[in-house]
This record gives C-alpha cells, sequence and structure tokens, in this order.
DNA sequence: TAGCAGGACGTAA
DNA sequence: TTACGTCCTGCT
C-alpha cells in the first residue's frame, strides 16, 4: 500500500535534517522512517512523494498525522513577516514541515539531547530501542525496532543505559521520567488537554526536562507551534540576524514572540536549518572569543 | 593529549 | 534573576 501526493512545501531531506527527529536513514534514494512501531519509505520523484510501508496493516491515517499534510505550509510562510534574512531562511528550508511524533518518545529523545549531539542522539535512541523495543521488521539494510513503552524503560536499569546506550549522565533521568509518565498525573490524555504554559510547567517537573527541552517536546510532541525552542544555535541565529547583539538567552523569546507572534515554532524550524546547515553566527563566536 | 560541543541542575551571589 | 561549575561522550 501506498500513499501519493504533490510535492508541494514538502522536502523530506529538510524535513528529516532540521534538527526535530531522530529515528530516520537517509538511504540514498529514500528515506526510511520508524514511528508508532511501523516502518516506511518515503522517496520523491519529479513532483511526487511517495510513501509506502513493507508492512502490511499500513494505515494512512498515522502518517498524513505524522507530516502534517492537512495542514498548507504555503500559507504558513505568506503569513510570516516580509523579512529579508527569514525569507532567505525560507527558501533555503522550502520544504520542511513539523512532524507529529509521539509524546513518549519525544520527551525521552530530548531527554537525551541535552547537551548532547544529533549523531550521537540518534544512536543512543536506535540501541535503546534495540534493548527494549519489539522487533518490528527487516530489510537487507537493518533491524527495525518499536521505541519502547514507558513501561519497559521504567524498568530498565540505568547502568544499562549508560554502558551500551552511551547516554552517559542522562541514565537515571530516562527510567525517572518514565516511572513519573506512568503516575495519573502525567496521563497523556490529561497532557494533550493542557493550556501550553501549564503543559510546559507539568513537562519541566520531569528530571532532565528544562526549559529547551520543554520547548522542543512541546512544538514535536505536542503539535504547539506556536513554541519557538531556544538553544545555542537559535541564539546565535537570532542574535546574528534580527537583534545585532549578544543578549542573554531568556530575551531571544521574546524577539521570536515580537516577530513571529504564534507562527514561532515554524520560523524556528527555518531558522535553525538554515543558520546551522550555514554557520550563522558562529564565526562571530570565534572572533569574540580571540579577542 | 587536551580541548571542545551541547542543556539541566544545583549552588551561590 | 543571573552566573557559575559539573555531569558525559566522541571527535579533532
Amino acid at each position: 500500500m501506498i500513499i501519493e501526493f504533490e510535492k508541494k512545501d514538502f522536502n523530506i531531506k529538510h524535513i528529516f535534517e532540521c534538527g526535530q527527529a531522530f529515528r530516520w536513514y537517509d538511504d540514498g534514494d529514500h528515506f526510511t522512517s520508524i514511528h508508532k512501531g511501523k516502518v516506511i519509505y518515503i522517496r520523491e520523484e519529479e513532483n511526487k512523494i511517495y510513501i509506502n510501508s513493507p508492512l502490511e496493516d499500513f494505515d494512512s491515517k498515522i502518517w498524513e498525522k505524522y507530516f502534517d499534510l492537512k495542514k498548507d505550509y504555503g500559507k504558513i510562510k505568506n503569513s510570516l513577516i516580509d523579512n529579508e534574512e527569514l525569507n532567505k531562511a525560507k527558501e533555503f528550508g522550502y520544504g520542511i514541515r513539523i512532524l507529529k511524533q509521539d509524546e513518549f518518545e519525544t520527551i525521552i529523545s530530548f531527554i537525551i539531547s541535552a547537551n548532547n549531539m544529533i549523531p550521537r542522539i540518534k544512536k543512543s535512541i536506535e540501541t535503546i530501542s534495540s534493548m527494549y523495543g519489539d522487533l518490528i521488521f527487516e530489510d537487507e539494510k537493518r533491524r527495525y525496532y518499536s521505541f519502547p513503552s514507558p513501561e519497559r524503560l521504567a524498568s530498565a536499569d540505568p547502568k544499562d543505559l549508560r554502558k551500551y546506550a552511551r547516554v552517559g549522565f542522562r541514565d537515571e533521568r530516562i527510567v525517572t521520567a518514565s516511572k513519573m509518565l506512568l503516575e495519573p498525573s502525567f496521563n497523556i490524555n490529561l497532557l494533550k488537554n493542557m493550556e501550553t504554559d501549564i503543559l510546559r510547567e507539568k513537562l519541566i517537573e520531569l528530571p532532565g526536562v528544562g526549559p529547551k527541552v520543554a520547548d522542543c517536546i512541546l512544538l514535536f510532541g505536542f503539535g504547539r507551534a506556536e513554541v519557538f525552542p531556544v538553544d545555542v544555535w537559535i541564539k546565535r541565529v537570532m542574535e546574528e540576524l534580527f537583534i545585532g547583539e549578544e543578549v542573554p538567552k531568556s530575551k531571544i523569546k521574546l524577539y521570536a514572540n515580537k516577530y513571529f507572534g504564534n507562527l514561532a515554532g515554524y520560523a524556528q524550524q527555518y531558522l535553525f536549518y538554515y543558520g546551522r546547515e550555514n554557520n550563522i553566527g558562529k564565526e562571530r563566536k570565534k572572533e569574540n572569543k580571540a579577542k
């Protein structure tokens, strides 16, 4: 079974490489992605996108939701302020979409992301899935495992997470957060219905979740598109392109809100991808250090 | 081999 | 409220 649609505001590479997701592979002529215990192959041809699954139980609705296909990203881009630098970023990452990822997986993934780098985060998540998830499929490239349930991760030994999944000091955080997420006050349906600021406070109760990680979870796991996560990259990019001077991390959000309003999350993705791929702000940082 | 990159968190000012 | 040192791994 297959989903097929017009290639408009959709670029597979942009979607997966803009730093929002970790369970995907660039397999040359196609990308492979794992989500909610399912595997898909996704490829672009001329002006069409094809998503197909090697598994029997293919539910196109899951993937429509995951890729946010109902949303008109052209319209979003047009609604963002007309700013020269932002326009460049929009053009550069023209096919970015914000994925709607599984809530639990997003929480654990971004706890792992703290003080960490994307290739290492990907490796840790892959190992964790192979240790505590279920084998769902195998092709000539690799074996695919589902991301473990909160129950499975709650009973994991932090020492194993450290030793095999190389998560370092995040080991206890992962297990404790998984345990807390099994408590009634963290019931997923309860969380889903919370107002964004309340939900952020709730998420920060989890060990390993601070303001930045909470914002990533809100944006990528709970679909709160008005949220603007501030990491070292986006800080540099905002300072370089919009603010013109170094400001504390806490101030960056105020600028984002002023410029992008409730579309801040989309702007963040275009700017993050554009800034990181082009090393924006990094040179200036080096210069400052040399002084 | 030492240095660096990357957020959370505890402590101190 | 802000500023700092520490927690790890993997790369150069």
